[in-house]
DNA sequence: TGTACATCAGTGAACGCGCGTTCACTGATGTAC
DNA sequence: TGTACATCAGTGAACGCGCGTTCACTGATGTAC
């Protein structure tokens, strides 16, 4: 019956700050720079000024987050590359991939959104992310002898746009698959097509 | 001496809300969202509620701006399409789409960007700008008989990923050579890699 | 273990700002007579 | 050609709103004694 007083806890709040932040992101479909610092702290029932004991700005949790998701896309498909066939290989990382961003949409929400969106610093941090990514694949391919077809900088051309076409895939397959996953799903049968291209 | 009065004009402004929009678009990196009604009709030296006597919103004038935008490079794609080897018709038409992004790319920068942006509706017409550039290529490649090794559903897949691919670099391309000509050069050589990889 | 203290993540109130949108209006433009 | 008129793209003033940010403050938490 008292009113409820909200007890300042002062624990997780920036982990709770940023995934807040992925939330709305994902509800909305509005970007990063369509989400509010206030939005973002009423989610978590804090103050707003609560938001600069843990972020100077919008664009550093922006950053935080980037990080944080090149981190576990790197360690998830350095887990898939142990097959040892060239087809293993694609396929288990495609698949890999794909089922996490089934599961973790607004994390790639993010990253196919602000890739091209309205932070230099954001879209520069994504690119290192990717950029890493894409040398990690090449150099592993390379080391154990996967796709000798290809030169080094060949494999990494080919790893490139593979993880590119992916990437903008990302928002047609959310878009379309809402209301047709008919069209969603042919999306990602050219999507293969696309893959077998380019790995020859 | 006497103080200028801005005597409303009444021809071509909506022309000129548009140019204004793609003006800040590109000096700000901000995306549709982030460019207000009141900077632009400020820019055109009108007054804020002048823009509803040509758009209901913003995301009317967004939509317009995306259907002339496919509309120029659909033209500009179909004439530079008469060279008649396989070569030769993919350096013409990559050569000549990058030539025209770099002098348009306030165009590019909208189309790029909000691909993945904030409106639904501007995704969806953006999906379709492309996907109708894509069919008429591949079709166009069909009838003329070049790359026949590949199916017309291969064909559009092909096309539809050289399409992604140069989309995606746009947002790369403008970050990178602003301050390292020779990043983006890399850039360029490594979507040339991946445009033959596609094609065989 | 208990107490004093420093730290610093939290608070609510207040600010000025630019925003989209409405309203009643004005006067330039093109058309009909 | 000149005049009366309808249309409708323009105006300035006003609105309420949510925003980021500042400020002086409070009180929970962990540490040193």
């Amino acid at each position: 019956m008292s009113p409820v007083k909200p007890r300042q806890s002062r624990k997780g709040n920036r982990e709770k700050l940023m995934s807040a932040a992925l939330e709305l992101l994902a509800e909305d479909q509005s970007g990063l720079s369509g989400i509010s610092l206030r939005r973002i702290t009423k989610a978590c029932d804090l103050s707003p000024p609560a938001f600069y004991s843990h972020f100077a700005s919008m664009e550093e949790l922006g950053l935080a987050l980037v990080s944080d998701v090149g981190a576990t896309l790197r360690a998830l498909l350095k887990g898939v590359r142990d097959a040892d066939t060239e087809a293993s290989v694609v396929a288990a990382s495609v698949d890999a991939a794909f089922s996490y961003i089934r599961g973790n949409e607004s994390l790639f929400i993010l990253i196919a959104r602000e890739r091209a969106g309205s932070s230099a610093l954001i879209r520069a941090a994504i690119r290192n992310e990717v950029r890493q990514i894409v040398e990690e694949m090449a150099s592993d391919f390379h080391e154990r002898g996967l796709f000798e077809r290809f030169s080094l900088p060949e494999k990494k051309a080919a790893v490139a746009a593979v993880v590119s076409l992916g990437l903008a895939l990302i928002p047609d397959l959310l878009d379309l698959s809402r209301d047709s996953p008919a069209e969603g799903d042919a999306l990602l049968s050219q999507f293969e097509y696309q893959v077998q291209f380019i790995l020859s």
